[in-house]
RNA sequence: GGCGGGGUAGCUCAGUUGGUAAGAGCGUCGGAUUCAUAACCCGGAGGUCAGGAGUUCAAUUCUCCUUCCCGCUACCA
C-alpha cells in the first residue's frame, strides 16, 4: 500500500428531514468513527468530517406539507442530528451543513470550474410541472389511476399495489401529488454531466487498480461500468439549493447530488485553512464512509466530477455496507419501523457505548444484518457484562483486597507458561485487532479486543489467586517452620497474577477505545492515568502501569440490562407509540435522499386506496360510554379505561394519556372498534380501540355522537 | 426485466486458491468453582454449508439452472 501521509475520512451526509436511526450508526457513523479514533490513536494526521445535506426535493415537499420554511426544516433537523451524533460519541473534526455560505461558494465555484471547461452539455426537456405549486414535478409525485388495475392511487413511475412500471403518460386522471392540479408539460433546460466521457478512466482506476475494495462495491461498479454511463443532469428546477451559478438558470439549483458530496470539501474548507492538503495532495488517503444505496454517486459521479475538476485526489477506499434491518422488517420511516437515536439516548442513559458495541458486533458489513432487542439484550449482558466489565471488576476487587489496593510487583522468576503464553496473547491482540481495522473488518477487531479479556478471564480461573491467599490465611496462623517462606512465595504467585491481569486491563482500555471510548475512559478514571496511555503504541505492552501504583475501586461498567426494559422497546417498536405524528414518510436508506423516481414519498398528503363496501362492514362500532379511567402504571401514554357497552363492560387501553387525565373523561360517550383483536399493552388485556381525531397540532379529541345516546348503540 | 451482493449450527456471523474431523460468539444441556455484575472456567449436543444438475478421483468451495432476501437500474447491456 501507498505510504499515506494524511487522512481524510467522510460520513455520508445524512439528510436533514428527519432524525437519525441506528441504522446511519450501524452502517456509516460507528464505522467511521471507530476507524478515525484508531488513526488518531496512532497519531496519524486525519480529519474527520460530514455534516447535514440540507438540500433537494424532498425537504421542500417536506416543508410545503408541514406549513413551513425549508429552512425550518433543516434547522430543527440539523440540530437532533448533530447531538445525536455528538452524544453517540461521534467524533467529527467538524459536523458542518450544506446550506453554509462556504459551502454555497464552494460547490458554485466547482460547477463554474466544470463549466468554463465547457464539460456540460446543455439540453432542453420537457418535464412534469404543477401550475398550482409552480414546481416541476418528478414522476413520483404524480398520482392517478393505474391502467393496469385501476388503483386510483398509483404513483407516476410504479403502482404500488399491483407492481406495474409506469410512467407518468400512462396514468389515467393524473394529478399533482402537491396540490391535486393536472401536470402539464414545460419546456425546461439542464446541464448534463457526460459520464461516459470517464468511462474508460474510472474502469482502469476501479477495475484494474481497486480490486482490494469490498465485493459489495467493485461489484456494483463493475456493474454500473459494464452497462455503459450516460449523461446526468447536474441541475433542477427548484428555488431551494444552491442557485445555478450562470446568467440564464434562474429557477434553477445544483442537483443535490451533485452538491452533496462538495459538501465533503466545504466542511474540510471551514474546519482548517491546510484543506488543500488533505484534498489537493497525492499523499493524502481519502476514504468515504457510506451506506450500500450510495456507491454509484461515491464511486462513480463523485469521482467522475473530481477527475473533470482535476485538482484534487481520488478516494482509495469506499468501505460501504449493507443495511441493517430491525426485528426481521426492514427499517421504514414512513411506517414508523426504526430504533431513532435520539430515543434510544434518552430510553438508555449512560449506555452508549452498549449501542456501540453491539451494532458495531453485529454491524452489516458483508451482507444485511438484523438488530433485535433480545440480541441488545444478549450481547450486553454476556459479552460486555459478564466477560468484559467481569473481568474488571474482579481483577481490581482481588488487587484491593490481596495486594493492598497498590500495582504488585511481577516476580519473574516465578513465572510459568501460563503468565508467559499470556503475555504473548496481550502481544498478539495488538496485532489482530490492528489488522482487522484497517481491512475495515471493525467486528472482527472488535471480537478480538472481547476476547482478550475473555483469555484473562480464563487466565485467572486457571491461577486461583484467591486460592492461594487462603492458605496464605492457614499458614499465617501456623508456627511451623518453613511456613514464613512459603507464604512469601505464594505472595508472590498472588502478585503476579494481578500484575499481569491489570496490565491486562491496561491494554483493554487501549484496544477497546476507538469501539468504546466511554468506557476507555472509565478504565482511565480507575487506573488514575492520562489519555497519553490510550497511544496505540502502548499495546501490547505489560509495562503501562506502575507497580506500587495505587488504583482507585472498581465501577460497575456495564450493567445487566433486565427483560422489562427490552420488552418496552419492542413494545415501543410493535405500538409505533412514538412520533406516530412526525409523518416522516420518506423511505431510508443509509443516506436517504436521491432525487430518483424510486426514492420519492410514499404518502403525500392523499386518501388511503379504495376499499369496498364489504371491507368497511368488517367492522363493528359502537357507542360506549366510559366508566372508569386508570392511568397504567410505568406508561407515558397509555389509559386503562372501562367502557360500558350497554350488553358488556370491557377494558381498553388506549395511548391517550398525554392529551386527557384520566379524571376528566370519565362519563363521556365514545365510539369503541367492538370487533378488534385483543391485544395485551404493558400486561393488560385491550378489547377494542377507541376513535380519536388528530388535528394539525396533533392534538386529539373524542369522536362520539352529537347527543346523549344509548351505549351499545351500532354505528354504521 | 437486467445487473450486483447474499442465502453455512436455535440466533448472529466467519471460512474454504476444491481434498486430511465444517468454525466462532451467543443460546441450550451437563460439570466444576466462588475472587467477581447468580459472574467466570471446563465439557457435550446441535449443520446432507438454500434446492437441483454438471465438471472432477474428490465440491460447501468451480460451472449451469431453480428459488428466496437485499440493493441498483430500466424496456437497455
Amino acid at each position: 500500500m501507498k505510504d499515506f501521509k494524511r487522512y481524510l475520512i467522510t460520513a455520508a451526509l445524512p439528510y436533514a428531514n428527519g432524525p437519525i436511526h441506528i441504522g446511519h450508526l450501524a452502517g456509516v457513523y460507528l464505522p467511521a468513527d471507530i476507524y478515525v479514533r484508531y488513526l488518531r490513536a496512532q497519531k496519524r494526521d486525519v480529519k474527520f468530517v460530514s455534516g447535514s445535506d440540507e438540500h433537494g426535493v424532498p425537504i421542500t415537499i417536506r416543508a410545503m406539507k408541514e406549513g413551513v420554511t425549508p429552512k425550518e426544516i433543516v434547522d430543527k433537523y440539523h440540530a437532533i442530528i448533530k447531538d445525536s451524533l455528538a452524544q453517540m460519541g461521534v467524533s467529527f473534526d467538524i459536523y458542518s451543513r450544506t446550506s453554509n455560505q462556504i459551502h454555497h461558494k464552494t460547490a458554485s465555484d466547482f460547477f463554474i470550474n466544470l463549466y468554463d471547461k465547457g464539460l456540460f452539455e446543455e439540453k432542453e426537456t420537457e418535464q412534469y410541472y404543477d401550475e398550482k405549486a409552480k414546481t416541476f414535478l418528478a414522476d413520483r409525485y404524480i398520482i392517478g389511476t393505474c391502467p393496469v388495475c385501476g388503483n386510483p392511487n398509483a404513483y407516476g413511475d410504479q403502482c404500488e399495489r399491483c407492481g406495474s412500471s409506469l410512467s407518468p403518460e400512462l396514468l389515467i386522471n393524473p394529478r399533482s401529488a402537491l396540490s391535486d392540479a393536472t401536470p402539464i408539460k414545460k419546456k425546461t433546460k439542464h446541464w448534463y454531466f457526460p459520464l461516459q466521457n470517464y468511462e474508460s478512466f474510472l474502469k482502469q482506476w476501479i477495475l484494474e487498480e481497486h480490486k482490494e475494495w469490498k465485493n459489495n462495491v467493485y461489484g456494483q461498479c463493475k456493474s454500473w461500468l459494464d452497462n455503459g454511463l450516460q449523461s446526468r443532469a447536474m441541475t433542477r428546477d427548484s428555488n431551494w439549493g444552491i442557485k445555478v451559478p450562470l446568467p440564464d438558470a434562474e429557477g434553477k439549483v445544483l442537483y443535490v447530488w451533485f452538491d452533496a458530496p462538495i459538501g465533503y470539501i466545504s466542511a474540510t474548507k471551514e474546519l482548517t485553512d491546510n484543506w488543500k492538503d488533505y484534498w489537493q495532495s497525492e499523499d493524502s488517503r481519502l476514504i468515504h464512509f457510506i451506506g450500500k444505496d450510495n456507491i454509484v454517486f461515491h464511486c462513480i459521479i463523485f469521482p467522475a466530477m473530481l477527475k473533470a475538476h482535476g485538482d484534487f485526489v481520488l478516494p482509495d477506499n469506499v468501505p460501504a455496507n449493507e443495511f441493517l434491518n430491525i426485528e426481521g422488517d426492514k427499517v421504514s420511516t414512513s411506517r414508523n419501523w426504526a430504533v431513532w437515536v435520539d430515543e434510544y439516548l434518552k430510553d438508555f442513559p449512560g449506555c452508549e457505548d452498549v449501542l456501540r458495541y453491539v451494532l458495531c458486533s453485529n454491524a452489516p458489513e458483508a451482507k444485511d444484518n438484523d438488530f433485535t432487542w433480545k440480541d441488545f439484550q444478549d450481547k450486553n449482558n454476556s459479552e460486555l457484562a459478564s466477560i468484559f466489565g467481569n473481568f474488571v471488576n474482579r481483577t481490581f476487587v482481588l488487587m484491593h483486597k490481596l495486594c493492598g489496593g497498590k500495582v504488585p510487583k511481577l516476580h519473574e522468576d516465578l513465572m510459568d507458561d501460563l503468565d508467559r503464553t499470556l503475555i504473548e496473547e496481550i502481544k498478539n491482540s495488538k496485532s489482530k485487532v490492528e489488522n482487522a481495522i484497517e481491512e475495515f473488518k471493525f467486528r472482527e477487531a472488535l471480537f478480538e479486543v472481547i476476547d482478550l479479556s475473555r483469555k484473562g478471564n480464563k487466565y485467572m480461573q486457571e491461577k486461583e489467586p484467591w486460592k492461594k491467599a487462603a492458605s496464605l490465611e492457614r499458614l499465617a496462623a501456623s508456627e511451623e517452620n518453613g511456613s514464613k517462606l512459603e507464604a512469601h512465595s505464594s505472595q508472590q504467585l498472588i502478585d503476579n497474577c494481578l500484575h499481569l491481569c491489570l496490565q491486562l486491563t491496561a491494554n483493554l482500555a487501549i484496544l477497546i477505545n476507538p469501539f468504546l471510548p466511554f468506557t476507555a475512559q472509565k478504565l482511565l478514571h480507575m487506573m488514575k492515568v492520562v489519555d497519553k496511555i490510550l497511544d496505540w503504541e502502548n499495546a501490547g505492552s505489560i509495562k503501562l502501569l506502575s507497580v506500587g501504583y495505587s488504583l482507585r475501586a472498581p465501577e460497575i461498567l456495564f450493567r445487566k440490562i433486565e427483560d422489562k426494559e427490552i420488552e418496552m422497546q419492542v413494545e415501543k417498536l410493535k405500538n409505533g407509540l412514538v412520533r406516530t405524528d412526525t409523518s416522516s414518510q420518506l423511505p431510508d436508506a443509509v443516506n436517504q435522499k436521491s432525487e430518483t423516481s424510486n426514492q420519492q414519498p410514499h404518502e403525500i398528503n392523499h386518501i388511503k386506496s379504495e376499499i369496498v363496501y364489504d371491507d368497511f362492514a368488517k367492522l363493528d362500532l359502537r357507542v360506549g360510554k366510559i366508566v372508569s379511567a386508570d392511568k397504567v402504571a410505568k406508561a407515558d401514554k397509555l389509559l386503562k379505561l372501562e367502557i360500558d357497552l350497554g350488553f358488556e363492560k370491557r377494558t381498553i387501553v388506549s395511548g391517550i394519556a398525554l392529551h386527557f387525565k384520566a379524571e376528566e373523561i370519565v362519563g363521556k360517550q365514545v365510539v369503541v372498534v367492538a370487533n378488534l383483536a385483543p391485544r395485551k399493552m404493558r400486561g393488560i388485556e385491550s378489547n377494542g380501540m377507541i376513535l380519536m381525531a388528530e388535528d394539525k397540532s396533533g392534538k386529539l379529541h373524542f369522536v362520539n355522537p352529537d347527543d346523549e345516546t344509548d351505549a351499545g348503540s351500532v354505528v354504521s
